[in-house]
DNA sequence: GAAAGAATGCTAAATATTTATCATTCTGGT
DNA sequence: ACCAGAATGATAAATATTTAGCATTCTTTC
């Protein structure tokens, strides 16, 4: 249920090469195919996932199979630590975009690593703080934003984190699921926004 | 921009006897009279407050003078950690509801505690998975369920932490806040609720 | 116990959004 | 180079929501 929160620097950029190395000597390395299910939502397993290669997207299947995309996880960032603090089951499905290595640590094995290795728990609460910080603005825009203002944020985040141009490349169907809107209104925001030159729109956008 | 979050257990509950006290010795202990500023919105003062005593409200400012109350906080709670870990201004005014007492920790001595006292971070940590896991919960309620559902899903929570009786004291423009709707709309809902026998109104709830 | 202020109930008109389709354009794979 | 599947653009009808008032009820404070 993440908004597209992602930090700029992940977690491993957070607990240096030491913290690394002790990350490793407790935990499981997994390796997932393209399309390979991580965990899925009700699964009731407590663990910290780290992803050392390749992407995966986390989100929720629909009705129709597809998944809509809360957050996308690169090389370096984590998922799953709610998990290993609050007592609830998985409440999403996780999935590899490309072929993926992950660090599997269960909740007991992290909790032990904390204790020994101080730079881990600061680098959780790293994450924990800035994925809360992204959360509660993104709730923010839900509660005070009309959908064109929770469009334009969204959009301007992405485009501060974009690659290297202004080129931000989501379909609309993923664009409206993370506003909250369906698509025929996030066409017409976006065709709202083209009309006064704000962006141009493709199979990519701005 | 939290939504009414609240977990059950403080902050002060995580970390014990040993926590507080070394807590008490890096901390300014401040008193505020009902009705009070604690911070405003866009002071730039990171640091973390725990309530000793009394109650805050956080919130953001109307055009119109109102507080759009986001969370409401008690004694054993905190508020602000995010600012200590992540640097942004304060996204909320914060106002004391009762004459309350609340220590101020600053982020550098925060981060000293930390250090020195594990079970401070490890308090941290347990605080903030479970706010992250209601944002994001609150979150997905936005994009996924109809006014009508996320209505639903906030009014069992409240029910689940309320006193005794199934008994909820909100006006019902604080509500219509919470779930992002006007109060018309939320006077719709609550009526349709009513005529279905799920609750009664008063100036009180369910 | 009145009066003032809050909170609520209700309504109608103006907007916005969704749902359901269908045609068109683009992309990737063979 | 073609085909199938995805993504997009567009539309109309059905719903929902907001805005803006105004009347009523409850609470609290002199």
């Amino acid at each position: 249920m993440a908004a597209s929160i992602s930090e700029d620097q992940g977690f491993l950029a957070h607990i240096g090469e030491g913290g690394l190395t002790a990350l490793r000597t407790s935990a499981n390395q997994m390796r997932y195919r393209a399309g390979a299910f991580v965990h899925r939502r009700g699964d009731h397993k407590p663990g910290l996932s780290v992803v050392l290669e390749g992407r995966v997207q986390i989100g929720n299947l629909t009705k129709d199979g597809a998944l809509n995309v809360a957050l996308e996880c690169g090389a370096g960032h984590t998922f799953g630590e709610i998990t290993s603090f609050v007592p609830v089951a998985r409440t999403h499905d996780v999935v590899a975009l490309e072929d993926t290595v992950i660090l599997q640590v269960t909740a007991s094995a992290l909790h032990r690593l904390i204790q020994s290795n101080p730079e881990i728990g600061a680098g959780l609460l790293q994450v924990f703080a800035s994925r809360l910080h992204l959360a509660l603005e993104a709730l923010e825009g839900f509660r005070a934003n009309a959908p064109a203002g929770r469009l334009a944020s969204v959009l301007l985040r992405r485009a501060q984190t974009a690659p290297e141009s202004a080129c931000i490349s989501v379909t609309q169907s993923a664009l409206a699921y993370e506003i909250g809107v369906s698509r025929v209104t996030l066409g017409k925001l976006l065709k709202d926004f083209e009309r006064r030159g704000l962006l141009t729109r493709d199979y990519g956008k701005l």
